[in-house]
Order: structure tokens, then C-alpha cells, then sequence
DNA sequence: ATGAAAGCGCTAACAA
DNA sequence: TTGTTAGCGCTTTCAT
């Protein structure tokens, strides 16, 4: 037998009340007044006999747990960022926050973890082109709210929390644009296991929209990750053009892109920052300041997509009523300026 | 009144036993024998009905949670290495993580989430030189098993994972040493909120004992971390002593320290690689395949110290008779060599 | 080997 | 306004 709970009934019967006094008490039941001299007694002898409810037992007769589950690949650093937000939000409302990582737990199995747990709701970090028709299903045909970061984007059944790009595109070249005479070269850097989605859609057209207001010739280039031929004769076309005057800037849409060019100037001995600007449209490496010289890029706000997933989880919660509203929650991604551009 | 759960007494009905029957099978209570065609009705039963235990319910009767809590610094992408250990370890025990961000929690709050979910045991990754001895009160007068990483390195009674920060050292030194005729010089950064601690100590003196036992003389530098002007000067005077045929090595204690290396030498016209090894004995920015040339790191093994700390708690879980036993448990760095040494 | 029954601590409907 | 009571779904004696 482990040590004595401190339950409510001890502490009914510390402050000379019934239970359902202190729970009233507690959880401020609507419709039930408690007069002022109970209630003193009340929290007094909570605070006496450091009294805590059974998150348990409450959830038990409330079918709620207090705590909503947090989806995502727990080997990307931004999943981190999204969790911090998640759990500040969540400690707000006094709820607690599940980890799912993805690595062993496929999104089915999260159902399961709904009548197990009782969770009152899921977050979900997914890649930019995600989108699981399956789990619309079930989501569907249950009543537990959803949210996505980043992905769903075509699914307006769903609640995500969106980032738009092509705002962040147009704001990178803005930036860039304010010194005279820049030649913005936009690189879209692809990787096999991503496919061409919305979000690059979204960056190379801003890009190309923003060339034509502006009257600039636009080159659009599509390079492989780990194509560093095709990076270094990018670099050397430059060289060659450079019967013009303008500087040339190049924008690429991943900030992990940043590192293959920063290596091919270095070979070819270009200096970025003088002979050669460069700006990453993200930040998903995080490595703005590590790199030499340090990068511009655009920082899209992870940590306040967390907490944005939260709240719209909780107006889930809350109105429980049917009501059309947009499902489509969108961030800005915010300028951090480097020496790079 | 929202939708009917599947209960254990649906299943009961349904196999046509009775609760205690399905308990049995579920839990495999021993001392109690079930007959094989009853076990293979009930598992069936579970199926159809699509059956989950109710965790609430169940940790109600129990007294437990089969949750663990995590608790450390939500900026910290170590953090989410941890994390992912721990999550990974727990899903083999059928356990899930709650986390604990401790922006907003402090240590003692934990005491409370302890109480009100009954969590099983607490996982809390500190720094390295943490320790704080109410907390330490708090626990041994509870029964709430804890373990730390990188904490409490010097409090026997508390259960912590540790890096043999010495032998990060050794490793880094000998892997630099195998070609001949180098100088490896020591780079302490310092920071003004990290006083200098155990591992600082231990890394120091593996490099003084190093160099003794390979008759080397020893160049031991503190530098601050903003201190652009001292890693400057360190540069140059390893140029003064350029009539020595060896080649120089920086071996850092925090990768982040590697920034400010090539930062300076990129100023000065140093070729790091060739006029200039680097190696960090540590990998805490995780900026390895970042740097222009990769960097040497000695990596540490947060993801399986996060498992370790799952298992740890475990232990303590199981056997709850007070054994006599190591409370520290060692880890190794593992070299990831990359173009700077 | 199996079933009946007693709670775990809480909340909410109802009775006073 | 206050107190009584009936479960929530499970595990675990204790009889059978």
C-alpha cells in the first residue's frame, strides 16, 4: 500500500463541507453558488493539506484527459520549436502536452491513443505537401479535434496552420532589392523524396510575379541537393555575365541550400556578401549564424504556429456547434538579416 | 452525452465470460489460469469490438499512469534528442511521455503533475553542471523515481547519465595525432552564464594528461565566446611560431566555438584544413555537415541517453527494494570526422 | 477456473 | 444554497 491519497472528501471534511462543495469550489460549476465563508474554508484547507485533484478521476467522469497529443518527426529541429509553442499554450489553459513522435506510431494508431488516453485533441507537424485521405476518414467520423502545421493544404476540411511563401518571397526580395542594381537569381533546391507541392509552387511564381513587376528579367533554376556540379556552374554563369553591372543575388527556397553554395563560392574563391549575395527564402537548418558569412533568411515562426494550433484546437473544443469558418490559418515568415545579403 | 465506449464489459458479454475474465487475459494476472478457448473468445471479442483499455480507468485502480514525464529546455535542440530517446524507449514499455518544457515550470511544479497525474517516474535533462538540492530533498521524500542527464553529476543518490567528457578528449586527440607532426592546442570557450564545472575540468586535464603522455607541450586557452579579438590574436600567434614544421590544431570544447574559429581564420587568410586543423570535443550547435570545411566533432549520444534514462527508470520501477548499485551511468562521444581535421 | 462485488476519486444530477 | 448519491471503467480480492 503506497502512501495515503490527500482526496477531496479529506479536504470536505478539513473545511466542514460536502464534496461536491469543494468540487464546485474547483472547477467554478456554473449554477451553483458557494457562499464566501465555505469557500475561504475550502481553499484553505486545500492549501493546508496541499491538496491536488486526480487528473484520473475527473477524467474519468468528465471523458476528458487535459491533455492533447503532439504529432511530428522528433528528429526535426523544428518539430522542437512547434512543441514549445504547443506546450506554452497548453499550460495556459491547464492542459498537458502527449508526445507522439512519428518514428514508431503511425497517425492510425493516434486513434487508438484517443480511447486509451481520452486525448481532447491533436497536433500534428507535417511536411509542406502532406495529406492523408485515410485520416480525413476517421477524423471525420470521430469527434476528436485535428490540426495540422504545414500540412492539408488542400484538404479544407481540415484546420492548418499555413505559412505563406509567397509573402515571404516577395518580402526576401524587397530586401534584397533595396540596394540599386541586384540581379535576383532565384535556385529552387530539390530533394528526391520531396516532390514539387504548393509551397514551391507558391515561391517560384512570387518570384517570377515579382521579376515581372519589376520589370527583371527572371531565372528560375532548379537544382538537385546533392548536385554540386550544377551549383558550381550556376556560380560560373554568373562570372560570365558579368559584362553587366548588376550583383547578383541568389534567393534559394531552403536555407540547407545556403551550405552547397557557400561551398562552391568558396572553391571558386567568390566572396559572398561582396562579389555575391545570397538569401534563403527559410530557415529550416537553422543556420543562420553559423554559417560565414552569416546568412539573410527568412525565419518562419514555428513556435507561434504551436501555439496558434492550440488555440484552434480549443475553439474546436469550445464551439462544438457547426460553424463555417475558414479553416485555413495562415503565418508570416519574419526577415533576419545576415551578412550574406 | 457523447458516443458509447466499448467497455471491458462489452467484451465480457460478448465472449460470454465474465470482467475478470478479460482483465486476466489483458494483463496476464498471475495466479490466474484461463482457459485456452475462453483466452481465444475474449482476444476475439477485443477485436471485433475494436476494444481499448480505458488508461484512466485503469491507472485509477493502479495508482499509476503509465506516463513519464520530460523535462528540460524546449530551446535546446539537444532537447529533442533526448526526447526522442525517451519517446522511442517508452513506446517498449507501452508508456507514454508527458512532456514538461521547463520555460514555464519550474522544478517544484513537477511535484504537483506528480500528484495530479500520478506521473510513474520523472526524465530531466539538466546542464551539465546542474544540481539543486531541495529538489533532491523533495524526491527522497517521495517515492516518484527520477533521473537526470548531464545533472546532479556530483549527488549520488540521484540516478543521472553522463558523458565521459575525458575520454571525448582522448579520442579527439588521438584521431588528430594520427598524422604526424601536429600541435594540438586547447580552445576553452567560456561563457558568462556556464560557470566552469566538472566537465570543463575533465576535458581540460584529459588534454594536459594527453599531451604529458605524448610529450607534447601544452597550450591551454580561455576564451570568451564573444571574445572575437582573442580568438583573433590566438590565430596569429600560431603564425609567429610558424618556424615549427607542425601543423597547428584547434581542438574546442563546444562546437560553437568552431563559428568564431573560422570566422577569423576566413578574416585572416587562414585555410582551415590546410594551414589549420579544427576539432570540437563536443557537437552541442549540431552544425557538422554546416561549416565550409565540415567540421570534426566528437558527437554525443543524446538519443540513446534518452533511452538509457527510460531504462533507468524502469529499473527503479521495478525494483522498488532498496538495492545497493552505481547511480551514474557513462556514456561515450563518437567521432564524426569531417574535413577540418 | 470463474464470477460477484468492492472500491479508486471524482463530478453532476437530484433531493432537501 | 447545500448534502446525498449514482456512476465513470477498471482491477482485484474473495467466494464459489
Amino acid at each position: 500500500m503506497s502512501i495515503k491519497r490527500v482526496t477531496s472528501f479529506d479536504v470536505a471534511k478539513k473545511a466542514g463541507v460536502s464534496r461536491s462543495v469543494v468540487s464546485a469550489v474547483l472547477n467554478g460549476t456554473p449554477g451553483i453558488g458557494v457562499g464566501a465563508e465555505k469557500r475561504e474554508a475550502v481553499l484553505k484547507a486545500i492549501q493546508e493539506l496541499n491538496y491536488q485533484v486526480d487528473a484520473q478521476a475527473r477524467g474519468m467522469k468528465t471523458g476528458k484527459s487535459y491533455c492533447i497529443a503532439a504529432f511530428g518527426d522528433m528528429r526535426s529541429p523544428l518539430f522542437l520549436q512547434v512543441l514549445e509553442g504547443i506546450q506554452h499554450a497548453c499550460a495556459e489553459y491547464g492542459y498537458h502536452v502527449l508526445l507522439s513522435g512519428n518514428q514508431n506510431l503511425a497517425l492510425s494508431q493516434l486513434t487508438d491513443l484517443y480511447l486509451q488516453r481520452r486525448i481532447d485533441g491533436i497536433i500534428s507537424h507535417d511536411s509542406v505537401n502532406y495529406s492523408d485521405d485515410g485520416w480525413v476518414g476517421e477524423l471525420s467520423a470521430s469527434p476528436l479535434p485535428f490540426v495540422s502545421i504545414e500540412g492539408y493544404a488542400e484538404e479544407s476540411e481540415i484546420v492548418s496552420i499555413l505559412v505563406d511563401y509567397s509573402r515571404s518571397v516577395r518580402e526576401a526580395l524587397d530586401y534584397v532589392n533595396r540596394r540599386s542594381d541586384v540581379l535576383p537569381i532565384y535556385v529552387q533546391f530539390q530533394e528526391e523524396s520531396v516532390k514539387d507541392n504548393w509551397a514551391e509552387r507558391d515561391r517560384r511564381e512570387a518570384y517570377l510575379q515579382w521579376c515581372t513587376d519589376n520589370k527583371i528579367q527572371p531565372s528560375c533554376n532548379l537544382v538537385h541537393l546533392d548536385d554540386e556540379q550544377g551549383v558550381k556552374q550556376l556560380l560560373q554563369s554568373l562570372t560570365k555575365s558579368e559584362g553587366s553591372t548588376k550583383l547578383p543575388v541568389l534567393l534559394c527556397n531552403w536555407s540547407i541550400g545556403a551550405v552547397s553554395i557557400y561551398r562552391q563560392a568558396h572553391r571558386l574563391g567568390f566572396h559572398i556578401g561582396t562579389d555575391l549575395l545570397v538569401m534563403c527564402a527559410d530557415h529550416t537548418l537553422r543556420n543562420q549564424m553559423h554559417m560565414i558569412p552569416s546568412l539573410s533568411v527568412m525565419d518562419i515562426p514555428y513556435v507561434r504556429m504551436g501555439e496558434m494550433a492550440v488555440h484552434a484546437i480549443f475553439e474546436q473544443i469550445q464551439h462544438d456547434d457547426v460553424e463555417i469558418k475558414a479553416n485555413k490559418l495562415w503565418v508570416n515568415a519574419q526577415l533576419i538579416p545576415g551578412e550574406s545579403a
